[in-house]
DNA sequence: GCCGTCACG
DNA sequence: ACGTACGTGACGGCA
């Protein structure tokens, strides 16, 4: 078995290598000590060797440079250029190899697009009328969230190479006419709700919710470049437009900061910096879509891009204008309640400890647990003992402090990431809190959330009921919470056919009761809740990819009762065990894991010598297809209950995703027909051979709709 | 900037 | 003999 499966089975060395194939390899990479540590490619000199054969493939060139260069991550082509040491430093190499058109790339700045500015309303009415049936454009802002940006200027692009800048809030002293912005909104309002022109841009969810604030509704087919780089290789984290124009053009573009780092908003800008800038965004996205696009189809992407994606980034554009209203003064109190908390056990644990130290610091706190007190280290970190929970509760049973430890940090946590920091992003205007819903950030196709984050608010405990009742409705109206139950199980149950597992959901039994009287063989009633909690956690492993040390660290048992437990749960659900061992196969032979709505992820350590990358690698394939389906399941059902929402005009509002969660605004008389069209739209997304189901509950506050 | 930790699913 | 559950984002400490 070689690196990647049959395509490269011919590679006992180097020079067997074909362009083509060291391009897969690369594509599919996703560390470098895979590659590096690989016998069949080991060595610096072969890597070496591989970029001068094919240094007239630039890109291919740079992305083995890259790897050459020991830079630390993936194969991301920006990397060398985050910052000005390592631009340098890869200069140097290039230098070394001879390669002068590699060098002509690194060392000038791309001149290609071509940039006007629009200083006045006459010109920007002939541009509008020359757009054809295909524009780019890119929303110049105050701001990194759009909710609160304000437009500084706007960009074009209509043909390839060529962008028109249109400035309207510069602040910097100039002799540039700058249209005012009503002006360019009435002229552009047409072209931009033009169903039948499309509108191409690099994450454009950012431009149309910056236009909607100026009640432009962006109309006609999206393509975004951004998400289609992430369809096309969703192990990436960084996608943005300087990065992927550099991978796919050849080109490296300035980059946001390298352009405006160093000052504090756009509007600083002078406008022919800016409008240089904001034409090639527009003017490469442009270009990129043609190169992006044809790539999803020919990687069988085309149909989960229009969908799904597209027509979830309208979705998002709704949520995350939407916000959620949150109770500050609330929060604020229950802040000052819990610092009287935390400086009662900070005092305690100075005394326990009998000296003042940073709690905050694990270095610190190790040094009085494993030094002064003298307690047994239990678990290494990379830079020395660890000190996390599940060390923490194993120390509690030989010594006082640990437990008030484990208190401080929880009660610390609660009060600095939740309580003081949530009521400094509520939106002026709106009065309400807007996350950003990243659709370009995971590896199995789950959005994330940030800025804040609102898919980890506590939700356990008692201060995880507190925090989640101060998340309100708005006056006269009420929240409807909609949990997918145990969605990830019964997508593996349709997906391996397994009997037992398909007929325990088709009958709806507690699947993980279910499971506890199969693995400990027991009739219902002699269940304990121990039992069940073993069950449970077994059905969590399967999905995760299970190893018998895995389960027993979470359930604190033997490795070996966590062997048989697998053992017992294998032998009764042999559909399952078959379904993960197809499930390796088929990614070693492919390369990539996929969904069930054809989402992929390059796995490529799938294939490597090093056991524990590789059985890293085996879990990753089995997860990803249940924990992605999931993904798309629910993507599905926030376009289809959206657009029910609208068409019915129930007045309803989706307000925030929590992977397997939707919470729902609506007005008091509505919550019927709400919790009927989002039930329904949830439970239909997809036909499975099991049913899907929903638990839907709704009230005044978060806590209580759940 | 990276690490350890911990909040969520 | 090894080191292990899957996927995220934010915080404080520390270099």
């Amino acid at each position: 078995m070689s690196l990647m499966g049959d395509s490269t089975d011919n590679i006992p060395g180097a020079k067997g290598i074909g362009p083509k194939t060291a391009k897969e390899i690369l594509s599919k990479a996703d560390s470098l000590d895979t590659l590096l540590n690989n016998p069949e490619l080991a060595g610096k000199e072969r890597w070496t060797k591989l970029i001068q054969e094919h240094k007239d493939d630039i890109m291919l060139s740079f992305e083995l440079a890259s790897l050459i260069y020991d830079v630390p991550v993936k194969t991301d082509s920006e990397i060398y250029m985050r910052q000005e040491a390592d631009s340098e430093r890869l200069l140097e190499l290039f230098k070394e190899l001879e390669f002068t058109s590699l060098l002509q790339y690194v060392s000038s700045s791309a001149t290609e697009i071509e940039s006007e500015i629009v200083s006045d309303t006459g010109k920007l009415k002939e541009i509008v009328s020359e757009t054809g049936d295909s524009m780019a454009f890119d929303v110049e802002t105050t701001a990194r969230n759009p909710v609160s940006a304000e437009i500084v200027g706007i960009s074009l692009c209509k043909e390839k190479g060529k962008g028109y800048y249109i400035p309207i809030n510069h602040t910097c002293i100039t002799e540039v006419d700058q249209p005012g912005l009503d002006d360019v909104l009435a002229l552009l309002k047409p072209l931009l709700e033009n169903d039948s022109v499309s509108k191409t841009g690099h994450n454009i969810k950012y431009d149309i919710i910056c236009l909607r604030k100026y009640g432009i509704v962006v109309k006609g087919h999206l393509y975004d470049t951004m998400v289609a780089s992430h369809l096309l290789n969703p192990n990436r984290s960084n996608h943005n437009l300087e990065a992927v124009v550099l991978q796919h053009l050849g080109v490296k573009k300035a980059g946001y900061k390298e352009v405006a780092g160093k000052i504090n908003s756009f509007a600083d800008l002078d406008i022919e910096t800016a409008a240089q800038y904001s034409s090639e965004d527009s003017a490469y996205s442009f270009h990129l879509k043609e190169i992006l696009f044809k790539k999803l189809g020919s990687e069988n992407l085309g149909d989960l891009y229009d969908r799904i994606e597209m027509p979830l980034i309208n979705a998002l554009v709704d949520i995350e204008l939407a916000g959620v209203k949150v109770d500050t003064d609330k929060l604020k109190r229950y802040s000052k309640d819990i610092k009287n908390e935390v400086d009662v056990i900070q005092k305690r644990i100075f005394e326990i400890a009998g000296r003042e130290f940073n709690i905050n610091s694990p270095k610190q706190l190790s040094e009085i647990l494993f030094h002064e007190i003298g307690l047994k280290p239990i678990k290494k970190t990379k830079s020395g003992y660890s000190t996390d929970i599940s060390v923490l509760e194993e120390l509690s049973k030989a010594h006082e402090l640990p437990k008030e430890i484990l208190e401080y940090r929880s009660l610390s946590k609660i009060k600095n990431t939740y309580l003081d920091t949530l009521p400094g992003l509520i939106n002026s205007s709106t009065g309400r809190v807007h996350t950003s819903f990243n659709q370009t950030v995971t590896a199995t196709g789950r959005l994330s959330s940030s800025e804040p984050n609102l898919q980890n608010i506590p939700a356990r405990g008692e201060w995880g009921r507190k925090i989640r009742e101060a998340f309100i409705a708005e006056e006269g109206k009420v929240l409807v919470s909609a949990d997918y139950s145990q969605i990830e199980l019964r997508i593996l149950a349709h997906m391996s056919g397994d009997k037992k597992l398909v007929e325990a959901f088709r009958n709806e039994i507690d699947i993980h009761s279910n499971t506890a009287c199969e693995v400990f063989e027991v009739p219902k009633d002699e269940l304990t809740p121990d039992m069940r909690r073993v069950a449970k956690a077994v059905n969590f492993g399967i999905i995760y990819g299970i190893t018998p040390y895995g389960l027993s660290e979470t359930l604190k048992c033997s490795p070996e009762d966590a062997r048989l437990y697998i053992e017992r749960y294998f032998s009764i659900h042999p559909g399952v065990k078959r379904f993960i061992q197809e499930t390796i196969d088929k990614t070693k032979n492919k390369g990539y894991a996929i969904t069930m709505l054809g989402r992929k992820r390059p796995i490529p350590e799938i294939g490597s010598r090093n056991a524990n990358q590789r059985s890293q690698a085996e879990r990753i394939a089995v997860n990803t297809p249940i924990q992605g389906t999931a993904a798309d399941i629910i993507k599905v059902a926030m376009i289809n209950a959206k657009n029910r929402f609208t068409s019915e005009a129930s007045g309803a509002t989706i307000i925030l995703q929590v992977h397997d969660e939707l919470l729902v605004e609506c007005g008091e008389e509505n919550v019927k027909t709400t919790i009927s069209i989002l039930g329904s739209e949830m439970e239909n997304a997809v036909d499975l051979d099991v049913p899907l189901k929903v638990e839907i509950s709704s009230g005044r506050n978060w806590a209580e709709s759940h």
